[in-house]
DNA sequence: ACACTTTCTCTACCGTACGAACAAACTTTC
DNA sequence: GAAAGTTTGTTCGTACGGTAGAGAAAGTGT
């Protein structure tokens, strides 16, 4: 119980920034006397310092208790589906330290995890930090990740990962506790805690990319689902015109707002339209974007189609999971309010009354180290919830007796 | 702290039923003696009470501790959109008593309350309860119900509420604490308590009626979305042939397999299919379904159309959420497998790999009691939840200290 | 200079949980 | 059937964590 309201003592001190010890008392509802005894111990842990004096209000002046973001470190990965990237942060996933290499990673396994190896050592080196120092490694990967075994990718949609484990292969490495999971899940954890969606315990992150995933945070938490799978908004059928799905289906989103697709249109509807700038070889989402910014009419038809379809989506997301605010990401969010523009007229007429007019739709402002930022977040989480795992706290104490069914 | 515990070992003596203290202790990874103190103060209250010895298992026999489930009553009210029924039951959700009647609920808010409290009574006198051994009253409704205000019915689906709360009335009329809830959601938080959904912590409960609505249960709570309309199934488009909807969409779930709808769809085939052995006039959806049981080809291929359709919104509800289990509820559902096969073999087609074929789909056995026990069974999660709701305990000391953001 | 506030610490006290010892009740073994 | 071993539940001394209240420190306002 004194690790319980410790840890609550912890998570304030980290949440606000500054405070004193009567202002934690008074938000915690204990006494003065009972969180100065609280505060000693945490000033001994090294996690808080005392950095200074408040204003005083009428009275002596508050000795002011900040968390110290550097006492330890916290490494985020990014395991795309065509790129490695590694990022060292702080204990406010500050990133320190970066680095980012494309790799084939879905047909690499081995190499795919030895660049990931190369790619951490580097970062603690440039960042000047021991593996001892970090509390832990969190890894993002482009395949649904199973509850029932939190550390294989899914063997159905990556088959040639199977008995290749990130986290098991940093494990050994580094000698650190990692943890893993969903790429989409980890972005909307990236947005909730640092992007548009803070201060939602209801938050839906679309990730557009080759295929359109999505990441569910759910009363606070990432929804994963049964099986893991949560989130595949990629396969709701959005137009039957387009072809059969490696799912089954037919006119899947994947197939239609996917980054080959985007670029197959404009390849079929160059032939017909000559005024248009955009080029028919070396064509790429990035450079989609860029004529549509440039103003040609063929990227903009382009882009509006395929809000188009992903607005029939997204209606189906907001109505069955009414999310506070859904925050877009990946290669074609570039396109900014072009996007979500038609998105939000189109949503108009696919949604009953009062669930999407108050539904925040938002870009991701988080940029290209969002996914590994989310991973570091994953980590940093799990620590301010049981202070245990931070390494100048571990083993300091058990847990709270738990219900243990 | 105390109270912790204390909550702790009430919610494990309710769930196993029959448990020993040294059972307990080990459970909660408390100590025998503590355990036997927190006990003793446990047969105080009149909730628990020793009953009898179990076996040994090579020692001492152990005394068995058992929840009193008739230590106190609950009202669960089910405020439907045409019917207005009442369950008073034990702390097990067990039906004492139970009152049904028609009414038009959604035109007349003070004839439906004046209707609720009536039965409320009539409850409570037969079972012999005075309204002072309720722990509370959980009233479901026909309505989203907004977190922003937990006491309204949604003025835009139901106009004529406004200004109406069945919470404040029953607060008013017996004196004893009320919450509301959606239908769909305490369907769901029926099926996982008592129903299909046991044993797992994500579930959905589609309740297919007037319209179509979906109750979800996510990380074992009911997710009601940032404004309480999570769940809104019924606006997703199915079928573009269909009309346009209320909602200014075009062939809405809600259209094509609504009580109207079949009913209608029936009449217009009626017209070309004369072997078929069902009315035209006086057509209700259990009409049909007897129809069909009876071997009708036109009652059959009804269902059969109305499975379809019914597919490609449960897959976007099993692609986005990955329940463990969908249990379906509502009229129609009494065609049981006939309903079933069909959506099974369409969902078949319609989902990626893994999560369909895990998702378990059942139809609801919790018969016309169901959303009431449900609405009893949010008032006895709370008390469990904080056992000082509990009548007998009332007063009894404050909560633990919470986060207070 | 004075009264009043506010913060933080120190000490006496109290409730709660634990461990150890013990009694009770039962099974197994010889 | 007596002895030995188990398991349960209680009793009691101890320790820890928390509170309340007094007091010191350091400020504000008149």
């Amino acid at each position: 119980m004194r690790a319980l309201h410790s840890g609550l003592a912890l998570r304030l001190i980290w949440r606000e920034r500054l405070v004193s010890r009567a202002d934690l008392a008074r938000r915690t509802g204990m006494s003065r006397s009972s969180m100065s005894a609280i505060v000693e111990d945490l000033l001994a842990t090294g996690l808080v310092r005392e950095t200074g004096t408040g204003d005083s209000s009428g009275g002596r002046r508050p000795i002011l208790l900040g968390f110290q973001d550097d006492a330890h470190a916290i490494c985020g990965v990014d395991l795309g589906a065509t790129h490695v990237a590694v990022a060292l942060t702080d204990l406010r996933i500050g990133v320190k330290a970066w680095r980012s290499e494309a790799h084939p990673v879905r047909d690499d396994p081995e190499g795919a995890l030895d660049l990931m190896c190369r790619l951490v050592q580097e970062v603690l080196t440039e960042a000047g930090v021991s593996a001892q120092r970090l509390v832990g490694i969190g890894v993002a990967v482009p395949s649904p990740v199973s509850p029932a075994d939190p550390e294989s990718l899914s063997p159905l949609l990556v088959p040639r990962w199977r008995g290749h484990s990130p986290v098991r292969r940093l494990q050994a490495a580094f000698g650190v506790s990692a943890v893993m999971d969903n790429d989409a899940n980890l972005g909307a954890l990236a947005e909730q805690w640092w992007g548009a969606g803070q201060d939602g315990r209801d938050l839906a992150y679309v990730k557009i990319g080759t295929g359109v995933g999505a990441g569910l945070i759910i009363q606070g938490d990432i929804h994963r689902g049964a099986t893991g799978v949560a989130g595949e908004i990629g396969h709701i059928p959005v137009d039957p015109a387009a072809g059969p799905c490696v799912c089954g289906l037919r006119g899947c989103l994947n197939l239609t707002v996917g980054s080959q697709a985007l670029v197959d249109r404009v390849r079929n509807l160059r032939k017909t339209d000559e005024r248009s700038v955009l080029p028919s070889r070396g064509l790429t989402v990035g450079r989609i974007v860029e004529g549509a910014f440039e103003g040609d009419a063929l990227a903009r038809s382009v882009i509006e189609t395929a809000a188009g379809h992903l607005a029939i989506a997204v209606a189906a997301l907001v109505n069955l999971l009414n999310p506070a605010t859904i925050v877009f990401g990946g290669g074609l969010t570039r396109a900014g309010e072009m996007l979500l523009r038609p998105l939000r007229a189109h949503l108009g007429g696919r949604s009953p009354s009062a669930s999407v007019t108050q539904t925040a739709l938002a870009i991701s402002s988080l940029g290209v180290e969002g996914i590994a930022r989310g991973a570091a977040t994953l980590v940093l989480r799990a620590a301010l919830d049981d202070p245990n795992v931070f390494p100048s706290l571990r083993g300091a104490g058990t847990a709270v007796p738990s219900v243990t069914p």
